[in-house]
DNA sequence: GGTTTTCGGTCCGGTTTCGCACCGATGGGC
DNA sequence: GCCCATCGGTGCGAAACCGGACCGAAAACC
């Protein structure tokens, strides 16, 4: 069960067989139910989780309550990467976004694979790096573009980790993840509707073309995409089954005139 | 001349003596002149610098122009923390915003001592999960707070890394690192004034109330900090003489009313 | 010391987003 | 099949911020 889960995380299916065998008989398969909190800020670390299925967020909160959704992970990576930096107590708030399974790996384990295997260690960093531009992408995003923007940013991110065009979240759900009002993400994702980027029913969301997505995001999605590939030598969206799609698009039969 | 400078750079000052023996005969002491590019995206690393003196911003960019600040570094860490992770190109802008002086490292004796040394390379991975917060924090900052807000944030970590109240930059240069509009800076520089937090000249702003500021700059500053003394061990804003100043505040002589 | 450049205060209309609120529509629970 | 909690579309005034511009003040230059 858990070995052949491997080749669902691009984290483990890319690491050396030697590697993940010193992980594999501490890994459990376990749900990500919706809402499940992975982590909160100034707690400390039990486990690492390699997902899997779904999307966790990783959030930016202060004691008095405003937050940010600063990253998200799935498939193609893993929570947290405190812990690769050898620090054991979390600063975000990390919840499950989307339901999904993960590979869930014990503190004590992670921290002994790392001390013995520096090649792991060096491909876990690269993932960190990685993660960082990540957040940084989003400071730019927040500082640079609209909610619409974002919402497509987002909508993209998610795709890449997912194996469907379905993204099943609610309005509000949206809105504490892009730091909004609820009405702002209705609106916005009437706009992308309206622009045939999307079809949305009662919390969800349905990409239709994701080239009219990259349009509307413009620059603020690509940048950390491109350097994961860069880095870690692995696709970002390569793993996934996204049905037959064509180039840079999925349905994309509306085009965008 | 480079032994002696060790102790204004919080990094040097606080890992081992043998660890910083090694990095020693490697080590240049460099000026950081106004405007300097340490790094630019995309580009390959050749040195690191461990700054003494002054302020250097790393920006988040895109090949179309749209930039923010997603962090700062003084003599409380290094640029880039990216070689640390094994990265060899930087994705940031790099570049001195106040003048200083720093000790530059070639990479490949950074590498050398990272791969001879672990608690070294532990250590520097604990600033660097430390930027990484810093980062977060930004994004935070850009999706929460009104510009008035993260200016008084900016001049918080900016006392932080200085041995004076004064920080010469032109509104500009702000509006550059905050993302906005010169004007904005114009109109957010004199709420700072009316409120008593600073005094304004051409090219310069001098912090009258360190405490105003941290009232006005909410819970966008303050995490980061904390967690820099958790991690490290170290007082952030502890090296540097700030001159005779009370508890939590500068001069303080006209309070808040 | 006079000229030139840089810098910053101010004003305009327009856009985005906010905070708050109302209420119809949807779908799950029983 | 009905009830009720959830969800989302919409409206309104206000605030924040933008893009662009103008021009006096301060500093740099020669």
């Amino acid at each position: 069960m858990v070995i052949s889960s491997r080749n669902d995380n691009n984290l483990l299916r890319t690491m050396s067989d030697d590697d993940f065998a010193l992980l594999a008989p501490s890994l459990t398969l376990i749900d990500l139910a919706k809402g499940n909190e992975l982590a909160l800020p100034e707690s400390p670390i039990r486990h690492v989780w390699f997902p899997i299925d779904g999307i966790v967020s990783v959030v930016a909160a202060t004691a008095s309550g405003t937050q940010a959704e600063v990253g998200i992970v799935g498939r193609e990576g893993m929570v947290s990467v405190t812990p690769v930096l050898g620090v054991d107590f979390e600063m975000m708030h990390i919840f499950v976004q989307m339901p999904g399974r993960a590979l869930r790996l014990p503190l004590p384990a992670l921290r002994r694979a790392l001390g013995e295997r520096p090649a792991l260690h060096a491909f876990l960093l690269g993932y960190t790096q990685n993660f960082m531009l990540q957040i940084a992408s989003s400071a730019l995003a927040y500082a640079t573009q609209t909610i619409e923007a974002r919402l497509a940013r987002w909508l993209l991110m998610s795709l890449d980790r997912l194996s469907t065009n379905d993204i099943t979240m609610t309005h509000e759900a949206f809105a504490l993840m892009l730091g909004v009002r609820r009405a702002g993400v209705t609106v916005a994702i009437s706009a992308l509707e309206a622009k045939g980027a999307v079809s949305s029913r009662r919390a969800a969301v349905t990409v239709i073309s994701r080239n009219i997505l990259l349009e509307i995001a413009r620059d603020s999605y690509g940048t950390a995409e491109r350097a994961y590939q860069r880095v870690l030598g692995i696709a970002l969206r390569g793993a996934g089954a996204h049905g037959t799609e064509p180039a840079g698009g999925l349905v994309e039969t509306a085009g965008k005139g």
